[in-house]
RNA sequence: GGGCGCUUAGCUCAGUUGGUUAGAGCUCCUCGCUUACACCGAGGAGGUCGGGGGUUCGAGUCCCUCAGCGCCCA
């Protein structure tokens, strides 16, 4: 890598330099070359890995994701520079209920895992199926077929968009989340959670969408506020003795209710605990109980215990060793028969009216009813309450009993707790604060991790299961496949020792039905972009990976979850840093969306601005910083492209510097000083991920540069002052020059190597990062404020003067204390033919500086 | 209810161990075609640093407190 190079050859450089197209062609220049490959030779310590977040292909790419891959993108390109052989993939995400939705739509198919694999099956429709096809059942390894092709489509576009935006990525390592490599990875991983005791699967209440009829897990409930009314209801005690009243939002339960808690220390209740009441309507006996959780103040202060309302039920159920008595099924209706102990023959009857009802319905009937019978007391209070939904959901989750796959996570053992929140102690975080946000979460788990879905897209569970006499599954012993075998299918795979016409007999076998979480995959972005399962040379020299780049509101989900898989197969963390970006907002600060049609594409901001103006914008903004989205910071970032295009042609139109010219004079050391200490400032802040700050130093030194060093110096690099003179001045632009192309590099990829590529051999995204010592010897950086001061002054009294900046002064007098005149007289050449002054009168005085200055009268005629 | 962050010029934001007169860009106004750049340059206007209190010789910066905005969690 070539800090220099004196091979330039300015025939090169245009007479009018233009950033228009310069995208395409440098993009296919970078591939040519191999700009970006990842040398998989370099060992551990030189590598620098990162766990690219893998966009959903599903939807489109947008401004969000422009702007927090540039931020990773920077990042990528220093580490490259400083000599890291960096490893940076892409990766699409095919996996998962968005793309499930548009291949039925495409195509006019739904996945069934029961129907066989057709090696020749062709789709009936390839786009816009008739409104009147009922979707055809197909096998899922048939599904995952067509889902591969339709979003090699949409991936395509995608990776056009990244090459335009200029991300440095090694495109020879891209992956997807449904190839056969990752659902290789994704089920070895799993087995090896399930051979390790750390995956297990149990039939427990477990939240649930009606809608898409599958299990939810923690990380994927939100709360939101809808309306509800409280009902106030009262059961009459067993021993006849009165009543108890209670508020419930959901009387519906009524039938499923096992018993009623309060408070242990209301004294209100006190005396009930231990006896009994009995449910209106359905006349189901049950107990009075006591629990730390009952709330005191809400409502009455005494609740009903349904299996299940809430996952407060849930815990009082469990603790409390209460019966189950569900009445909710899976598709969202009260379940036909009647919950064990509802006996009594005017119980039935009661439920007979609710039985095969949508909850909304059953709560209007039941109301109902328990008018009728009086139990209810005065009308229902309207109230707004935070309800559970699934993040992707319409509709309240309910709770359902059903078998599940866990993965441990914590939730259920606090030392295994303790272990995650420490890993997250131990990994590097910017901003800092975001290890709150995990931490926080961490300790607040309540249960394991659920990673099975009922869905038939997405990588299945890879495991079968023994049928008894009966054929019924023997859950407890799963098969398991060997790991030589994977990716599998059990719905159309058979196990070991088994023969396919055994599937679903007496002592044969069936599959698991289910499908994993796309987080289960994901969690394992690292293994499978290091190739952990079948290179494991290239995974030795990439993991634990040096960081992982993504959006903060997912470090519960993708953050966590892979800490969990790394921490069980590894023992280590997956990475030493983990970088959080922010949000891009509207301009009137509220998060960007697309319904509200004013989102701009990036193309076409890549059109009107260039790629380098609009990677200028996102790399402006603190990491993790939420951003308004702003044109006006584009149109800065094409100002500061276009000004290093003419600066560059600029200092490369001056002859080349005799070979042995060094910078000598005071005012070009000094300047070398300032280029110094905008070196270590921006190496200091890329260092600490902060490429925000390495940019605006950068960017500081550069305007200065050019407004007034260049200024100062032009006529002596003229060869006004002697060819010594020049040769100082010559060198030190291009010194100068060359170091500050470098430190753009990063944010501007394709002007600052368009202007490299004028004087240097390669490209400049694979020099060396600029260092302190390649400028020879620097001098003193304080003597240019002096200077500058003078030089401001001249200007503003040719400004108030309004004359032309070119006009002569005749003579100026600089007032100043000693320092400065000191300062000024080793200025005092270039400052004479940068402010066209005639002649100069020095004044020591203390106090401030201050320059007098003679304008020279206009020239009449000419 | 708990946690985290933010509040500096009309707008978007810097301000890193507390240290002269608080900075930049955009916008606005004035001027200038000057042989790198008119996709430019020179200059100007514009701020009680959210409110209050405290520590200090000195606070935008540290501490306390209040208010508003936002995010995460319960």
């Amino acid at each position: 890598m070539a800090v220099t190079n004196s091979d330039s050859n300015p025939t090169n450089i245009p007479d009018k330099p233009s950033l228009d197209g310069i995208e395409s062609a440098l993009a296919q220049i970078w591939q040519d070359e191999g700009t970006y490959t990842f040398d998989r030779t370099a060992p551990r310590e030189r590598v620098y890995s990162i766990d690219t977040p893998p966009p959903t292909v599903s939807g489109s790419l947008h401004m969000g994701h422009v702007f927090s891959y540039t931020h990773t993108d920077t990042i990528a390109r220093y580490q490259r520079m400083t000599g890291k052989a960096v490893f940076y993939p892409m990766g699409w995400d095919d996996n998962g209920l968005p793309t499930e939705r548009r291949v039925q739509n495409y195509f006019g198919v739904r996945c069934d895992p029961h129907v066989a694999y057709e090696p020749d099956f062709q789709p009936p429709f390839r786009g816009n199926p008739p409104k009147d096809h009922q979707p055809i059942s197909i096998s899922r390894p048939n599904f995952i077929k067509l889902c591969e092709e339709l979003t090699h489509e949409d991936e395509k576009v995608f990776e056009d968009l990244f090459r335009r935006l200029g991300l440095s990525v090694d495109w020879d390592y891209l992956y997807t989340t449904i190839e056969d490599r990752s659902r290789r990875v994704s089920q070895r991983a799993f087995l090896g959670n399930l051979e390790r005791g750390e995956a297990y699967t149990q039939e427990a209440p477990t939240l649930w969408d009606v809608d898409f009829k599958t299990a939810v897990a923690q990380a994927e409930l939100e709360d939101r506020e809808r309306p509800g009314a409280y009902h106030q209801v009262s059961l009459a005690r067993s021993d006849g003795s009165g009543d108890v009243v209670i508020d419930t939002t959901r009387p519906v339960l009524l039938a499923a209710c096992v018993a009623l808690v309060a408070h242990p220390d209301d004294p209100r209740y006190q005396p009930l605990f231990g006896t009994t009441v009995r449910t209106p309507l359905y006349g189901v006996e049950v107990p009075v109980l006591a629990h730390p959780l009952a709330q005191i103040d809400k409502g009455t202060g005494i609740a009903m215990i349904c299996t299940f309302g809430d996952l407060t039920d849930v815990i009082w159920w469990r603790e409390l060793n209460l019966p189950t008595r569900a009445i909710i099924g899976r598709d969202g209706r009260i379940i036909n028969t009647p919950p064990h102990g509802l006996d009594s023959a005017a119980g039935i009857a009661a439920y007979e009216q609710i039985a095969g009802l949508f909850i909304n319905q059953a709560q209007t009937k039941v109301v109902e009813a328990l008018r009728e019978s009086g139990a209810m007391l005065g009308e229902p209070r309207a109230i707004m309450h935070p309800v559970k939904f699934f993040e992707k959901g319409d509709r309240p989750l309910e709770i359902v009993t059903s078998r599940q796959w866990y993965i441990r996570n914590g939730g259920r053992d606090a030392d295994l707790r303790h272990a995650f929140v420490d890993r997250g102690n131990h990994l590097a975080w910017h901003p800092d604060h975001m290890r709150h946000r995990y931490s926080n979460w961490v300790e607040g788990l309540n249960g394991d991790w659920l990673i099975s879905r009922q869905r038939y897209f997405g990588v299945p569970v890879p495991v079968w299961y023994r049928l008894d006499e009966n054929g019924e599954a023997i859950h407890d012993s799963p098969i398991m496949p060997s790991h030589d075998v994977l990716p599998i299918d059990p719905s159309t795979d058979v196990p070991p020792g088994y023969s396919a016409d055994q599937r679903h007999q007496p002592h044969g076998f069936i599959g698991d039905p289910d499908v994993m979480d796309t987080w289960a995959t994901s969690s394992l972005s690292p293994q499978i972009a290091g190739k952990w399962e079948d290179d494991a040379d290239l995974f030795a020299r990439i993991f634990p990976m040096d960081l992982r780049p993504q959006a903060h509101d997912i470090i519960r989900t993708w953050l966590f979850s892979t800490v969990v898989r790394s921490h069980f197969e590894h023992d280590s963390l997956p990475w030493k840093n983990a970088a959080l970006s922010g949000w891009i907002l509207d301009p009137d600060r509220k998060k960007m969306s697309k319904s509200k049609g004013n989102v701009v594409t990036p193309l076409d901001l890549f059109e009107k601005f260039g790629s380098d103006a609009v990677r200028y914008w996102a790399a402006s903004a603190r990491p993790g910083i939420d951003t308004a989205f702003s044109e006006d910071q584009m149109k800065v970032g094409k100002k500061l492209a276009t000004k290093l295009l003419n600066a560059t042609k600029f200092v490369l139109s001056f002859p080349e510097p005799a070979i042995d010219a060094r910078p000598t004079t005071a005012i070009d050391l000094a300047m070398l000083a300032r280029v110094a200490q905008t070196i270590n400032e921006a190496t200091t802040a890329f260092e600490q991920y902060d490429y925000a700050r390495a940019l605006e130093r950068t960017e500081s030194m550069f305007w200065w540069f050019c407004d007034d060093y260049v200024e100062l110096v032009k006529g002596r690099a003229y060869d006004s002052q002697g060819p010594e003179a020049a040769g100082s001045a010559l060198s030190a632009l291009r010194l100068a020059l060359s170091a500050l192309q470098r430190l753009l590099a990063p944010f501007m990829p394709f002007t600052t190597d368009t202007v490299w590529r004028w004087w240097q051999n390669g490209s400049v995204h694979t020099a060396a990062w600029p260092a302190v010592s390649e400028l020879g010897s620097i001098g003193d950086s304080t003597i240019l404020e002096p200077i500058g001061e003078i030089l401001s002054q001249i200007r503003r009294s040719k400004t108030d003067a309004k004359t032309s900046q070119k006009a002569v002064v005749t003579q100026a007098v600089v007032t100043a204390n000693a320092e400065v005149l000191a300062a000024f007289e080793l200025g005092r050449l270039d400052l004479g033919e940068a402010g066209s002054v005639a002649h100069w009168v020095t004044v020591v005085a203390a106090g401030e500086t201050s320059v007098r200055s003679t304008l020279a009268a206009p020239e009449t005629g000419n």
